[in-house]
DNA sequence: CAATAACATGAACTATAATTCATAATATGA
DNA sequence: TCATATTATGAATTATAGTTCATGTTATTG
């Protein structure tokens, strides 16, 4: 009622938007935004489409709440793993490792980014920061193996490539998953992507606990 | 005049249509094809929106030329690299070493493809073959990358992986690798994906010259 | 140089989809 | 329950972009 407590009606609003977004997200991550109408998403969420203009100010202003709101989730999400304290080599195991969850969790949104912001099919006023996730991402990745090579564990490649060259791998496996897919299948392919990462990064000299 | 030979006429229409299929090329592969009009491509050609329609059918025709055309042409380019007689490891070096001239010739192409047909914005019906250039390309690089490992050149990865990954990494590329970005850069960029994938794939046994 | 054919033009037409808003339905609380 | 405020509706409006076609321009040829 007060600061932030919020009313039932409040809490109702926000359940109809969040509802609206998460449907928008869904249709929009299989067809791309512009081939999705405002009539499908108000068909799809069993609203009229003048209330989907009571809840967003236009169909670009949905998309950015869209994408900002679960954006900044995704970032903090993969960061929390990457920031994680470790060896370099168990950060990166980890990281590649925890995928499928990722993918099982954001797999909608992540599509989404790659193809409407990534590869810049759409220009968007408003995106700040989220426009930043594969940056952010990759320079934190690349920093990683770079102590990793400081410290004698990984081989001297280039770590700003080794990290595109990771980020890109798992970003086409965001493409290829689809829903049905079994969780052990996801897993399986993870490993392999490990072993070929992992193994091929670890200097042979000695073994690696 | 008979049966080979070209009118003038018949040459200059097809300069004229190619023409108009370069720039489109150019603006789709900035802009998506849904961002893009025939009023911009006409203008951007110095003819009428009714001229274009007087060389094609539609919008999604000219796409589909586009695609069709070019695409057979950029395959068999990739293709060739990858037959060419050698060792496993030649052959991953000469593909990986060649991707800036691929870059430079096709660059336009291959982001407009990547975007719009690998990411299934687009839904086309007329667009037979060249759907599967990743999958032809993926699976020969695989088949090489078995033959290495089978002859104990590789380290033992699993070969589908290995060549989505090294798939992947290239593909990054062409959306990093903007016009203006001078030769010598990508070159540079080049060595060091190879460093990374093949160094990384090699058995540490004995050297291989 | 005509007469004719071939081609180019862009305003008008059409289709599609975003957005608005007068009206209807529903919820609130006195 | 009734008066009022809030919210939902979807047909009408507007904007945009693909397509057509009557008309004008250019090229060919006798």
């Amino acid at each position: 009622m007060t600061k932030k407590e919020l009313t039932r009606k409040e809490r109702e609003r926000l359940q109809r938007r969040n509802e609206i977004l998460s449907i928008a997200l869904k249709l929009f991550s299989e067809q791309g935004f512009r081939n999705v109408s405002m009539q499908q998403i108000a068909e799809a969420s069993e609203f009229s489409v003048g209330t989907l203009y009571n809840f967003f100010e236009s169909k670009e202003t949905l998309f950015e709440e869209l994408i900002n709101t679960t954006g900044q989730q995704v970032l903090s999400e993969f960061l929390e793993i990457l920031n994680e304290p470790g060896s370099e080599k168990d950060i990166l195991w980890a990281f590649i490792m925890h995928q499928p969850k990722f993918l099982a969790k954001h797999g909608n949104i992540l599509k989404l980014y790659f193809t409407e912001i990534a590869a810049k099919n759409l220009q968007l006023s408003k995106i700040h920061d989220v426009n930043n996730i594969h940056k952010i991402i990759d320079s934190r990745l690349s920093e990683i193996i770079e102590q990793g090579i400081q410290k004698g564990i990984f081989r001297a490649v280039d770590p700003e490539i080794a990290a595109k060259s990771l980020g890109a791998t798992i970003e086409t496996s965001v493409f290829e998953t689809t829903e049905n897919v079994n969780n052990d299948e996801v897993i399986n392919k993870f490993k392999k992507v490990e072993q070929l990462f992992l193994e091929g990064l670890l200097l042979p000299k000695d073994s690696h606990a």
